[in-house]
DNA sequence: TACCAGGGCCTTT
DNA sequence: AAAGGCCATGGT
């Protein structure tokens, strides 16, 4: 295990691991980030153009995080395509080197459950103790994300401790139905896409919001474009007719850009609130 | 169809 | 100190 760097313009990782698409990254004192994906724990930093991962082999680079930090994709055709739009060209200038992470599947879907009605810093608190408690623990220390197999065995009293509240049952469903095979989330990856969406919604307590965010996030599905309460005030603002259609085979990328932007300007909320 | 609970933390008042 | 709101959903 080294260091491994790949030379990448405008990987913002603060905007990409703090913007709450994932929530098990943790800022280091010294601007880089540490987290744990597929099972394993990393270290990862930008620098002059470079983006360097540390615990990692060049193997297990090419296998998996070149593909979860989604480093293959061109994104300076994306934002120059988005900057033909003037709301998008805002949003992409606010945080150009933003990213969408491609997350496991299971770990996006049972994320995002518990995502819903709540805020960031509590998502990753549930999101930690849930780990904790029935992730496997990891050699160098901290924990995998649970299993959905491991998760189905247990009871809405087994959760109590990750303080999800209302959620636990909803997690517990996704995760029997999943561990029943019910719901197939390799499937999800590869079917139509509203045929996806419908078996998500089997799950209790998956709607079409948190739906659309296992496909985006866990399933690499970028046509899909979740709407949250911010993205709903972005798109009543400034796409009252809706998105362009140009956009909409990467429209949750746009989303990305526009989720983004929205959060951090208060002008924004408080103009389309009002 | 239109509320409203549910749980807890962060932000604003 | 208190109230509002949150990357929604299901139930009434």
């Amino acid at each position: 295990m080294g260091t491994i760097t790949f030379r990448v313009q405008d990987y913002d990782l603060d905007a990409t691991l703090g913007c709450g698409q994932s929530f098990r990254w943790l800022r280091q004192h010294d601007g880089s980030w540490q987290g744990i994906a597929y099972g394993r724990k990393l270290r990862v930093r930008s620098a002059g153009g470079l983006f360097l991962l540390d615990g990692t082999n060049e193997e297990e680079f090419r296998a998996l995080w070149l593909r979860y930090f989604d480093l293959e994709r061109d994104y300076g055709a994306l934002r120059r395509a988005f900057s033909q739009d003037e709301t998008l060209r805002s949003a992409v200038a606010f945080a150009p080197g933003l990213r969408l992470l491609r997350q496991e599947p299971w770990e996006a879907l049972c994320s995002f459950i518990l995502s819903q009605n709540n805020n960031i810093p509590r998502i990753r608190g549930i999101v930690e103790r849930l780990c904790t408690l029935f992730g496997e623990p990891l050699e160098d220390g901290g924990h995998a994300f649970p299993t959905a197999q491991r998760l189905a065995a247990l009871g809405e009293d087994d959760l109590a401790p990750i303080r999800s509240g209302f959620r636990a049952r909803y997690v517990l469903d996704a995760a029997r139905r999943v561990a029943l095979g019910e719901v197939d989330l390799s499937a999800a990856c590869s079917m139509p896409l509203n045929d996806a969406r419908a078996m998500l919604m089997q799950i209790c307590g998956v709607g079409p919001k948190v739906a659309d965010c296992a496909l985006l996030y866990g399933c690499g599905r970028v046509e899909c474009f979740p709407a949250d309460v911010w993205i709903k005030r972005v798109v009543a603002s400034f796409y009252p007719q809706g998105l362009p259609g140009q956009f909409a085979p990467v429209a949750g990328i746009a989303q990305q850009y526009l989720f983004h932007y929205a959060r951090h300007l208060e002008d924004w909320g408080q103009k389309v609130g009002s």
